[in-house]
DNA sequence: AATGAATGAGATTTCATTCAT
DNA sequence: CATGAATGAAATCTCATTCAT
């Protein structure tokens, strides 16, 4: 038997290119510094991905199931919807705030002209147990009627702007600026 | 005055930089690309720009100039506060509408680590007027407390992500849809 | 206007390309070393040719093509086609001779599983003019009948032998062995 | 008897090696694709050759050998020049015509550099017996004088080119067919 | 001996920039 | 000023070979 393919390195490698795309932008986004990175050889790479292009699609697919994982986790049902939804809010600000890296991934790349239609497909059937959760609200009267995508955008781009601001070191994660950030949220679409 | 040498010329290559980042994303924007797309020799591009990243930056500028010259239009105000808002929020709206290459050109670049930190404080300090503007809306006791940056980050994050989704042809832009999006907007900004 | 897109360029790359194989076996043929031979940066290469196989692609038809040109000179013309024919045989004898790079160029490639099928049936079609010509000798009884094709290899194949054999120092271009080489080749065809 | 390792794994990847010359042209020969055809891991293949390079040379040697053996079988011997040779250049062309992998993988190797000079003085040196019989038959005046290595290329070369056009589907390995292109090969060489 | 993941030198190709015209 | 062919540093990717298992 040969090494059996390594998990780890695959986990190495994909930590590397996010680290890199928080670290220098992703325009710079380069195979060599992603293998230096991830402390494996450059043709490693190719190993586990075909092209710089596989790569990111792959891994961006990951990192979105990653994110979609943490919007539904069981542990999040509540009592009532607000504060489920709150629970939801808060796990994702927090997930940002830990792995900013991946959430600035998904963001760059979405609209990065890099991803091929069938990853962006990809990205929007893994969100449709998020828009589920939203339809029902809305039937229950609980929120606000119209287009899911406007009222998850709604929620969604107000968080990573924040973080993004966070991360400029423009505002400080204070619980008052959390909160405030949550209660527009919340007011934004409830009823 | 060979200053500005060619006007014309200069926007062409100006229009041609957005409208590729709107077709190809900004990822693979290319000076060979931009050339061709502006109907003029690579070699030109140097007339006007010394490098790429003078022109990204230059232009970045420009059009981040322009857009706080929509917010900021005179003719917005209003005897409500209310009332100059919503005309605010249509004005860009309609302007991201109309130019969707011009808001996306400054939407992919202001965090794609392209950009110097000049043109980064440029563009923070331009926006300084729409920032005073909400605190007399605050200090009036009109909307919410808090950080401007975050209030404002509430306000334009949603309608990119909205204007994205029309781009993509997962909604339409109808009047209901428009509503919504104004409605949470200042749902969540309001007292 | 800029530098106009220099023929002699072309040229220059082309004729690299070609000592290349005859110096070093197509095996190692590498742009880099095609553009140090051409006294042109790798660049350049592809200002005219977008890719290698492209490149050899081009030159095989090319160089094929002046083969072509060299045996159906109008010069060689003649009352017998005996006369004729021995005039294109020496003809391409000692086109082969100055340039072996060419007919080793086009010998290597032939089979080398590098040329698109476009390139091989140009190959085959360009011929059609010699293959005209051995018909009618058939026709008129003056050679073997039977598929053209073979008639053909039968005379380019010992040439390409014999040339083989001579750059590889193991017998000389004498008066005597050139003779009987073609000696052998009128009485393979002749009835 | 750990020497030859296991016979069978060798023969697997020679003809593997040559297939693959046969199928896609000599000049992208890859050691993985050839462990790929030989059912085999990459690694293995450095069991029984220590480079490329010698399993191309020991390989080449092999297979030459085994076509030296074809043409001077003993049961060729006959009362006439004409029988025997006939008898030779049939076996010759039948195991090209079931072997082509191992004719075109000796013609595609013999010029293309890729050899030691050690492999093609082997070559040319256990081509004697052959050089002796055709000596033997021009002090026999029996067929032309003249050096032997051209005599003899008259024969070969014609019938590589021949099976190249079969293989391309040219031309059909009729009796018609094969039996010109014997009897332009007798004529050649007979006086 | 056999495996195949891992390596890294070196190949092809790209692209911002230069410069002769 | 304008051009676009030419450049070459740097990027992506390949593949013969090694080596841990």
């Amino acid at each position: 038997m040969a090494r059996i393919k390594d998990q780890h390195k695959l986990e190495q490698i994909n930590k590397a290119a996010c680290v890199l795309v928080l670290k220098t932008g992703f325009a710079g986004l380069k195979m060599a510094d992603v293998a230096k990175e991830a402390d494996v050889a450059a043709g490693t790479l190719y190993v586990y991905y075909p092209t710089k292009e596989a790569l990111i699609n792959s891994l961006f697919k990951e990192v979105k199931s990653e994110i979609v994982q943490v919007l539904i986790n069981p542990k999040h049902h509540s009592l009532s919807f607000y504060n489920t939804f709150q629970k939801m809010w808060l796990s994702y600000f927090n997930f940002c705030m830990k792995f900013p890296e991946k959430m600035l991934f998904v963001e760059h790349f979405f609209h990065s002209g890099l991803l091929s239609k069938q990853t962006i497909d990809f990205a929007h059937s893994i969100m449709e147990p998020v828009f589920e959760f939203i339809k029902q609200a809305q039937n229950n009267e609980l929120i606000k009627k119209g287009d899911v995508l406007i009222i998850q955008s709604q929620i969604s781009g107000p968080i990573h702007e924040t973080i993004k601001l966070i991360l400029a070191n423009k505002i400080k994660p204070t619980k008052t600026n959390i909160h405030l950030c949550f209660e527009m949220s919340w007011q934004a679409i409830r009823k």
